[in-house]
DNA sequence: CGCGGGATGCAAAAAATATTGATAGTGGAC
DNA sequence: GTCCACTATCAATATTTTTTGCATCCCGCG
């Protein structure tokens, strides 16, 4: 089941989008303000979010920068009529659609469905990435980097499309051994380190974008 | 490189569009009213027309005409709410989409995809490729290296059609062996190897298009 | 300032994987 | 039935990758 988060500081906007969303066979999680949305990004998973501008605390910008920068969930902004409709073309803010109030709840749902359909249609699930000159494109297995490609091993690929699917995340060294290993690999914890020796010495002017989080593990840095 | 033509009266938003345009890989030009795009229209080929409805001179339904009356070019007009929404739908008008405004720029280049690959779709599944000098004629089941015609068995055919429809994808020996010899083949991994082998020696100088991925499998590099 | 727990670099051993050529099985054409 | 081209399998070889142990380095902390 896709799971949403609704956020919004009305708690009766809030409700009216849940009796659809639930009539729609969402899961659906609530939020009052950006602060907390954010929050529960960090701990939950969600397939998509619908985000109101205009709220207390922290706006919806700033929420949706934050969880865009955490993980690469959909997001649907919802605002008032003439509302700051510029700031949506910023280019960071990388919102998936956008709608506006009053809507009617079905028109909602409508949008919802198209960005979740896009997203899950196969191709888009953003599987080519670019980060300034560094290209990752997991569909070829291949990894440019300023226009040279790289060779990697198979674990340096599978490590670093691991670490790129969860940028910005700290992932332990546990978890990485049990996710790209598998979860019976008799290891040691410097194997992790090696490959990912061997990775950044691969990624050129890119390699500090793996950082290393002290006694923690390694993040992708987007 | 696919070029897109934008068409608004409002340079701001022609502006956050090429951005967007730009980032996914397309090549642009602008027109601030529907006379000029028709005019840019016949002197350069676009891929595609980004046509706002509601302009100064010439309306974006006047233009689309126009347009579709020059060359069969894919058409997205943008709108405003409300605005005229129903004459959209009429008639011979051939828009491949629209979007409203206010819309997110991520959208509108999501759609632009989804256009640009439907159309697509029929030619690069074009049956008659070339890559230099090796070409491919699935329909002919021929296959010229540097002119002169390589005899391949039917499974190499079948193996190097599959690869090339999937060219720039890593398959894999599973999805190799599903998908050509069947769901139901109980056979060994090196089999696929061996008649990579063999096709790879059937190509010539054009062997290395086919590409070993380490620990993964093949694929075709265009 | 020195200590200690990571982090990194290196190189060799060990393991995994791909390539290749030889070989045998298969089914159709004659 | 025999021949033949095609296909599958196998095993030896070649290649690449992974792991590991150790030496060294670095940073935060007392």
């Amino acid at each position: 089941m896709q799971k949403i988060l609704i956020v919004d500081d009305e708690a009766k906007i809030r409700a009216v989008i849940r009796e659809y969303a639930e009539f729609n066979g969402y899961g659906v999680s609530e939020a009052a303000d950006g602060m907390s949305a954010v929050a529960k990004c960090k701990e939950e998973n969600f397939d998509m979010v619908i985000l109101d501008i205009m709220m207390p605390k922290f706006d919806g910008f700033s929420a949706c920068k934050e969880i865009k920068k955490l993980k690469d969930i959909p997001v649907i902004m919802l605002s008032a009529r003439g509302e700051e409709y510029d700031k949506l073309f910023g280019f960071e803010l990388g919102v998936d659609d956008y709608v506006v109030k009053p809507f009617s709840p079905k028109e909602l749902m409508a949008r919802v469905n198209a960005v979740l359909s896009r997203r899950g249609g196969a191709e888009s699930r953003a599987e080519v990435l670019a980060f300034d000159g560094l290209e990752i494109d997991m569909p070829a297995r291949s990894v440019t980097v300023d226009g040279k490609k790289a060779e990697l091993t198979p674990k340096e690929y599978e490590l670093l499309f691991y670490l790129v699917r969860n940028k910005n995340i700290a992932m332990s060294r546990d978890k990485l051994l049990s996710d790209i290993w598998g979860y019976d690999f008799f290891g040691d914890d410097r194997t992790i380190d090696t490959h990912i020796k061997n990775l950044r010495n691969n990624l050129g002017p890119y390699r500090s974008r793996i950082v290393t989080l002290r006694g923690v593990g390694y993040k992708f840095e987007a």
